[in-house]
DNA sequence: CTTGGTATTTTGCCAACAAGTAATACCAAC
DNA sequence: GTTGGTATTACTTGTTGGCAAAATACCAAG
């Protein structure tokens, strides 16, 4: 019996959770703890747990439950996981959308047909993609996809946004800096930007770069900004995957990154809400140039 | 065999068409130019007029077909159709919720047991809940009720973003200005300055006004500041329909809008913005005070 | 009190069929 | 070429029951 989609998911999860914490050797897995922050129940962390365990990524310990192995587990053990079924699907469908292989509004069953897939399978990945702003439920039978992000224009047109919400998000009366996640980010995007960047694929290099966007606009402890760039973000992900990325172009932006981040780091906001202006709308002419 | 839940539907659309375009008497309702508008097929678009046809509300034509039968129909006619069943029952869950009658997790089938629904009709609530972003599917089983706007602080938080982004979406670079648009929404806030206000209810009144925002947020031609807009006001939506609104502060924020309309229609977009901004800093302040 | 182990309850997925209705194509008339 | 009428196709929903697995409660050990 193959591990269960949200058994994969949690693991996955656990590992990104070792990796990105560098949680020491040694150290306890606690079930409840684990299943409290993935908001899930018992019952799939031990199954997960199990599962990596057999896989050699987690101890087991003396008295029973697991113990961290090494902090600086295999990337790939996460996307192994991870690689249950929706993922590839999903985005598969919004590779074919993107390349004009699927018409502008479809039925559910047309979709199961041709990607094989179950009405619960469907159902979870159609309502992401709701959730994520490119598909729609029409009134009656069907779904359309949204025009979102097809176009050269929709897609200058989310970096105009995000030029107007991340640099206001740095100076709303609300923001906090998070000391630590800034300098975490501010010190990745350092050793990308020392030659990092060329080992890295299109997915982690937008994820990283994703997430240190997100992690400044989170200090400004409003969800409707928070919540907003993700949106945005989730669009331009589907997009961005499938470009080839520049790299010398990046190490430039990595640069900014940093500069940004020192800025914020030594207390002076409105420079940095100044710096991310230009450092977006550099990209902005960037890409239409191109 | 009553009417279905799309043909209902359907038939307040039609009639909330009639009523906002104000379409002369007499004029042929055209079965497909209404589905392609309302994107269904044809066969929902009949069964609606109908529907429409056997309540009074338009008149069939001599061969065939209908016709309008009056510009000014009752509200209560799109209302009557639309109260089918899933808008009710979503707006109990958002209400109970608010309440604090609902815990921040349910399961699915709790809730098709509590409100008496069969799992499609929970499906489609669900699946609108979401995409409007108050409520989000567990990894496991199980939904979880997001924090949006139940506390003082975010209902804040909502109008610091609104803040941000409809001032500048006036000053966007692809702002072109709806002429006829905006004078139809201008009119209107005058007429609610004028006195109208007294005789509406909250429903109404926090349309109109939520409609003229965003035909202003729409001249921007950007959807990711439309976009923005219309999900704050869909979550707004669900608190003010149960506050108070004091009719007073409701004349001079009407008046507020007619002058942002008029700076507008007068082409002083960079004044027009900064109005912007000082009308919705001033519901902020006096909502933090009362 | 915390943690891991175990048992019980409940949930949501699956499958397949029936039924009703939305989508579509075609036709006739003006 | 439009428009309304009609027929056909194909889609989604509503069933039902069975089942794997997620959630939960309980227990024992340290």
């Amino acid at each position: 019996m193959p591990p269960t989609q949200l058994t994969r998911q949690v693991a996955a999860r656990i590992v990104d959770y070792i990796r990105a914490e560098q949680v020491a050797a040694g150290t306890r897995l606690v079930e409840r703890t684990l299943a409290d922050q993935l908001r899930v129940s018992r019952s799939p962390v031990r199954n997960a747990l199990r599962l990596l365990a057999d896989s050699g990524a987690v101890a087991e310990a003396e008295r029973g439950g697991y113990t961290v192995l090494d902090a600086d587990l295999p990337l790939d053990l996460a996307e192994d996981a991870e690689d249950g079924a929706d993922e590839a699907v999903y985005l598969a469908i919004a590779s074919d959308r993107l390349d004009g292989a699927l018409p502008d509004r479809i039925t559910e069953s047309a979709l199961v047909r041709q990607y094989g897939l179950t009405p619960a399978q469907l159902n979870r990945i159609l309502r992401r993609a709701s959730s994520e702003g490119w598909i729609e439920r029409l009134p009656g039978y069907g779904w359309e996809f949204r025009p979102t992000l097809t176009s050269e224009q929709s897609y200058a047109d989310s970096y105009r946004f995000r030029l107007t919400i991340e640099p206001a998000a740095i100076l709303e009366p609300t923001f906090v800096l998070d000391r630590q996640a800034i300098e975490q980010v501010r010190d990745q995007q350092q050793r990308l930007a020392d030659g990092a960047i060329h080992e890295l694929d299109n997915v982690e290099l937008f994820n990283i770069n994703h997430v240190f966007h997100e992690t400044i606009a989170e200090c400004s402890r409003n969800g409707f900004f928070i919540e907003a760039l993700r949106r945005v973000d989730n669009l331009r992900r589907l997009v961005e995957y499938r470009r080839r990325l520049p790299r010398d172009r990046g190490v430039v932006r990595c640069r900014e990154h940093v500069e940004i981040a020192d800025l914020l780091l030594a207390g002076r906001q409105a420079e940095a809400a100044e710096r991310m202006r230009e450092h977006l709308s550099s990209v902005t002419t960037e890409k239409t140039v191109s």
